[in-house]
DNA sequence: GTTGATGCAAAAACTTTGCATCGTG
DNA sequence: CACGATGCAAAGTTTTTGCATCAAC
């Protein structure tokens, strides 16, 4: 953990949580999150590609449940939404052993660098903690011109 | 100006940045830029929102227009795109009199806080010089969960 | 057995594109 | 007056929704 400990994170685990809101836990909504607990943190897929891996490994879900699960995990805290490149959100594992990344972004071709910075983080934290927030996860945009752009 | 002088960030103006690159200076291109001007930064609009402002000022633009444009006035570095809340894209003047701001947002219901923070802006100075990019702006979307949700 | 979840297909929301025409440089 | 920009309408993408059926609790 890059992160000092009083910044820490816990996640929790989905049935539990589902529980507590009058929710269940369904195959459909294991598949998924299996599905992005076995690719690892730090891996993004689309709604689409969620989709398309699933049907792969012989597992009937229909999109329209897809998104619903998608937005479902990332309300609970297990998944991080976010937007890089076209086409649509993408989301990725959250993993209190995998450190929050940032992107450094070119306007003009859309190239993506990633960086970590442990300040980055502090200051998320503090933000949050401020204003009562449970902290989930911070990134940093980085809007830029690359060199080739220039 | 918050940020350290060694981080400032010349942006152009729109006649002499078209020019350039064999683009030319229109009336719809210009209307669009006063419109994001006239409001000021800080105030973000979405492709409709720029699209019905136009049209109450008896100004007609059409709305495939109005996309070729923002995406123009982005691609220059005189408008910052971002994606806060639901539905779209929006867009927001950038200016280097206006601090660059960070949000933090409640993954439950969407509550936005913004802040501020120099040592944010700062490591995305640093990142950017690093690899040698051009910084445009810099901004940290903290997830979190507000008091109320919680 | 209740009530929340799923699947399907249709619709909505957002954005891009082809093409004839217009207007800037 | 050439070539980039616009307007319009049509099409493309991504996401949401209504409703009958299914299945978790």
């Amino acid at each position: 953990m890059t992160v000092n400990s009083k910044y820490l994170v816990i996640r929790n685990p989905l049935g539990s949580g589902l529980h507590q809101e009058g929710k269940r836990l369904t195959k459909q909504r294991l598949k998924v999150l299996n599905l992005f607990e076995n690719i690892g943190p730090g891996n993004h897929l689309s709604a689409e590609e969620v989709h398309g891996k699933l049907i792969a490994s012989n597992s009937k879900v229909s999109l329209a449940t897809i998104y619903r699960t998608l937005r479902l995990l990332v309300e609970m805290g297990l998944l991080n939404e976010r937007e890089l490149r076209e086409g649509g959100h993408r989301y990725e594992l959250l993993s209190n052993d995998f450190p929050d990344h940032h992107h450094l972004i070119c306007i003009r071709c859309g190239r993506t660098e990633e960086f970590e910075s442990h300040k980055v983080i502090e200051e998320g934290a503090i933000a949050a903690k401020s204003l009562g927030f449970k902290l989930i996860e911070s990134s940093l945009n980085v809007k830029a011109i690359c060199p080739n752009c220039l």
